[in-house]
This record gives C-alpha cells, sequence and structure tokens, in this order.
DNA sequence: CGAGAACTTGAGCAGCATCAAAGAGAGTGG
DNA sequence: CCACTCTCTTTGATGCTGCTCAAGTTCTCG
C-alpha cells in the first residue's frame, strides 16, 4: 500500500506551510525526505518550532480524529510527501497507534528540554534525538547523520536566539564533541555528558513498526 | 457507565506516584478530583512537570496503545480516581480520540510556553489555561478557580525556580491582574496583555465531549 | 561577480538563578 | 491555649546565562 501511494510524491519547497493551525486536517501525510515543523507563530514575531516531522514520520493529527489542525506545519527545507493509506484499514491502524505514541514522546522531551536544561544541554540532546530518529527511520548512518537546518531554526525550536546557538556549537566544536559541516553533524557521546537525563524510551517495543513503515 | 465506574473511587495521597515511566499503563483511568502531574525527574534533582491533569481529564496514553508509560504521573495534592470504561467499546471511542486531540494542544501551548515567554507571560498564559480547562470541566467559577499547588510545583512546571515565580507572582498582584489567597485564584485579562498569542483552538467542537463526560 | 542568506564576533545589559535567611501559616501534641 | 515543627512564602544580595544591538565575514547561487 505505501509503495503504491508513493508513487504520486507531492513536492514543497522551504519555508512554505502545509497545513495552517485550524485548517481541516487532509487525510493522514508521508514524509519522503525534507525535514518540516510545526510551527508556533506569536504576533510579534516571535517563533517556536514545536516538534520536527523527519523522513518516515507520519502526520495525522491525534488518534485522527482531530478536526482541524492544532499546529501549522512548514516545511523547514524542500521536502517530500505522499498520501498515507487511510487508518480505518485494520493493518496499519495499530502502526498509527504507534506512530502517536512516539509523538508524545518526543513532544513530552522537547518540554523536558526547554523546561530544565542550559543551552548546551538543550543542544546535545536534541542532536542526539534527531540522530536517534534518523537512525529508525534509516535516513543516518551510525557517526553521522545529515541537518539541513540553520542555526536559526535551531534556535526557534530550543528557545534560543542564533547568536547564542551560534556560541554554544562553537563551545562544543571546541570541547570537541561536535563536528557540523556542510549539512552533516558528528555528535560524540561525552559519556559524563548526558548522566542528567533518565529518559523512559519503549522504542524497543515501537522501532519495528517505523521500519516496516520504511520499507517501501 | 462512568456513573457505574465511579462507584469505586481510588484515593492517592499528595506525592505519591500513580505510575511510573516505564511501567506498563493500566486500564483508563479518570480524574475525580485534585491534581496530578506528568512528570520528568533529572538524575541530579532538577524536575520537569510535563503536563496536568484536572478533575475530569483522562489518563489513557496516547491512542491506547502505549504498551508502558511514556512518563511519571505523580500526586500533586490528594487526589481521586476511578477507572474509566474500556475504549474498546462504541460510544467512548469518539470520546478517547477527542480527549487525546486536546491533551496534545495542551502539550503544544507548553512548548510555546516555555520557549518563547518571559516568566511573567508563562505564568499570565498557564494560569489562563487552568482557567479555561477547569471551566470545560465544570470545575470553576466564571471569574475564579481553585489552585492547590504551591509556588515551587509552578516553577517546576514553568521552567522557573520558586524565588521567581514568587517576585513574579508579586508584580502581577501590583499591576493588579492576580488575586492568590487561600487556594483561590482570580485573574484579570489585562486585554493588553495577551496579544502575544496567536492560538489554534479547536474547542468549540471538542468540548462537548468533555461536557458528556463530566455530565456523570 | 554581485547579492542575499547564513554564520561570526564584540560589547553591554537584563532576566532569571543561586544562596542564605527570615517571616507566615497550618497542623500537632502537651 | 501555647509552644513546636514543618512546609510554604517572602526578602536581599550577588552573579551567571543568554539576550540585544550592531557590525563584519563567509557561503551560496544565479
Amino acid at each position: 500500500m505505501l509503495r503504491q501511494a508513493a508513487e504520486f510524491p507531492q513536492r514543497i519547497r522551504a519555508t512554505r506551510d502545509l497545513i495552517l493551525a485550524g485548517q481541516r486536517t487532509p487525510g493522514p501525510l508521508l514524509v519522503l525526505d525534507g525535514w518540516l515543523g510545526r510551527v508556533q507563530l506569536f504576533s510579534d514575531g516571535r517563533r517556536q518550532i514545536l516538534s520536527f516531522l523527519l523522513p518516515g514520520d507520519v502526520i495525522q493529527d491525534a488518534g485522527t480524529f482531530q478536526p482541524v489542525a492544532p499546529s501549522t506545519i512548514t516545511a523547514l527545507c524542500d521536502a517530500v510527501l505522499c498520501s498515507a493509506p487511510a487508518p480505518e484499514d485494520e493493518g496499519p491502524r495499530e502502526a498509527y497507534a504507534a506512530s502517536a505514541a512516539l509523538d508524545e514522546i518526543y513532544l513530552l522531551r522537547q518540554i523536558a528540554r526547554l523546561g530544565r536544561m542550559s543551552a548546551y544541554e538543550r543542544i546535545q540532546d536534541w542532536l542526539s534525538e534527531m540522530h536517534e530518529r534518523l537512525l529508525l527511520a534509516g535516513a543516518a548512518g551510525p557517526e553521522s547523520f545529515p541537518m539541513p537546518l540553520t542555526q536559526e531554526m535551531l534556535a526557534d525550536a530550543l528557545g534560543l536566539t542564533s547568536v547564542h546557538v551560534n556560541r554554544t556549537l562553537q563551545a562544543m566544536r571546541r570541547d570537541g564533541i561536535l563536528e557540523w559541516r556542510g549539512g552533516t553533524v558528528r555528535l560524540r557521546q561525552s559519556a559524563a555528558t548526558n548522566g542528567a537525563r533518565a529518559r523512559p524510551m519503549p522504542e524497543a517495543a515501537i522501532s519495528a513498526f517505523r521500519k516496516a513503515l520504511l520499507a517501501g
């Protein structure tokens, strides 16, 4: 089914909105390539990226009930999507539930990150998460992964300014735990580094689904 | 069905954990009284309250799929729960989906709050949200609402220190927009105050469900 | 080669944290 | 009814983290 759906890819250019908050939601979509973000705009210009949608992620909006989209979804770089099979069918239903469960975990992690981590920790933790997720989707190597975002987007996701993100990245490079050149990131886990988190991750149970979904 | 389930209330005392992250989830629960919080603890003692569970809220964990709880749930004050009807039944299914949709909206709002609002704005916005939610649940008056939390809990939810929460609350009192005495809050919406947010709220479509759920 | 976007750098400041200690309630037991 | 204790709130002094403003510098791409 997935292979069939992928026959009709839909392209979207960077900075374009895919879905506007408050609009009726379209059917479920699958991200084939590129990164999108759920975004909240403030009337004074502030912007918060709420979560990321990476290749392999499904856009479904909460249990397929959602009458309207709870947030705007923007393409953070050029991206390719296709429509995903209807959740009514028996097979995919479990997959959708698993995907929703994962999404929730990432939202909770984002809250803990913004609420209780320093800038340095936020960037580290966020890069780790992106790497994990891309690995699950088969879109990253074990040592490095693609990073199509600008430092300003990173700032909008992590509740910082781009200036401070820049300085913090430099500190990480100086500490020898980060390389970021030409859209590719290599992050070393400085062992002592991440003692702060005690993360609940039912990933083992769930990753199987993601892989199946992506096999197509 | 709800009335029947409520025949067997389960009490839990403040500071006790109801569910531990990583544990198997029990069946869905309904909060009858008291406030609970989904909590993330850091190994160095930092704590982040990820979200709140108020009277009328359902604890179901993401589309009823979740194999294990994604976060610890703690009673923030003495609380009363009962088990909720199984989501397999045809009637409640839609109600569960609506509840999950609402939960997601509150998580997204919490992210925007932590990422891009000042301490003053966070407290204002959070108090507004609690008032709205309690109104939906019929657990608040139009002008004021009960607030059983300490300033330190508020700090843990909003990514601040209790000292700074205290000072900010005093500023709000000085500005005449807040009264908080004896566990009751009265918040004046200083019109100019909330221009910053452009919130997506499919509440109209959803509140009906909450009311129905609570009628019992 | 020019122009825009992205990244860097510096100086100065503000918001919020930290540390420490002093009130103010609220419940308990004598 | 009054210590007593515990938790919660309040206050002060001080300093770090991250923001603001402003100006380069490098990169990308047509």
